[in-house]
DNA sequence: AGTCATACCTCAGTGGTCAAGGTATTGCTG
DNA sequence: CAGCAATACCTTGACCACTGAGGTATGACT
């Protein structure tokens, strides 16, 4: 599975923004992340599934075994209240971020 | 000196469109950076010195002992041809991703 | 003489990602 | 029904960029 070479540090807040509106399993979080990309960024495994331990861990997911609507069983993460206070931090500092890079690299005189 | 939490990856692409119209310091081209990302981005030293060696070990940029306006001995980095390819192809790469994560990051139904 | 800004550097530690390996189950298709 | 793709989970070693903290030296101004 080729990865995306992801920028460090982003997708910890697109797994949370992946479960913003309701519990996912961590396949289908990497599955939602390459559509909602159009295809750009495709998840490697070996980067998602620490991520979401991290982020258990961290008490900003919490989760829960279950079983999917195609039957089969799979372990659900849903936000905490302080993952949905990062994630809202966490697409700011994005916003942020990106903007600047942008800037920096758009700028048009030494 | 407080550093501005790097997205890991975007340091190097931005040092190299910090010299892409001519030789710049390290220590110029840190502060190049804060001011055009409009003291958003605060580049730590410790991430700016390995980060010149890093690019000119790659062959990205050339070095060079100088002497600023300011009579300061410093060393002067300016960017290869294949810097130059290298600029090209990372902004191009920052873009596309960049607009990947935003798309993710308000996406707005699961 | 002292201090600030400039200008360079290194090092240990941390921690996220990649690449590659693995297990198990469901469901489709030949 | 055998085989295989897709789903769904996991771990491990290696790599490497960044943080935080330390350091040296010089020019300029007070």
């Amino acid at each position: 599975m080729a990865g995306s070479d992801l920028y460090t540090g982003t997708l910890d807040t697109m797994i949370l923004k992946a479960v913003s509106w309701g519990a996912m399993h961590g396949y289908g979080i990497g599955r939602w992340i390459r559509q909602n990309s159009d295809d750009a960024l495709e998840i490697n495994e070996g980067a998602l599934y620490p991520a979401l331990h991290r982020l258990e861990k961290k008490g900003l997911l919490s989760e829960e075994w279950g079983v999917t609507e195609t039957n089969r069983k799979a372990k659900f993460y849903k936000l905490t209240a302080a993952g949905r206070r990062q994630l809202k931090a966490e697409i700011v500092r994005w916003k942020k971020y990106s903007q600047a890079v942008t800037a920096v690299l758009s700028a048009s005189s030494a």
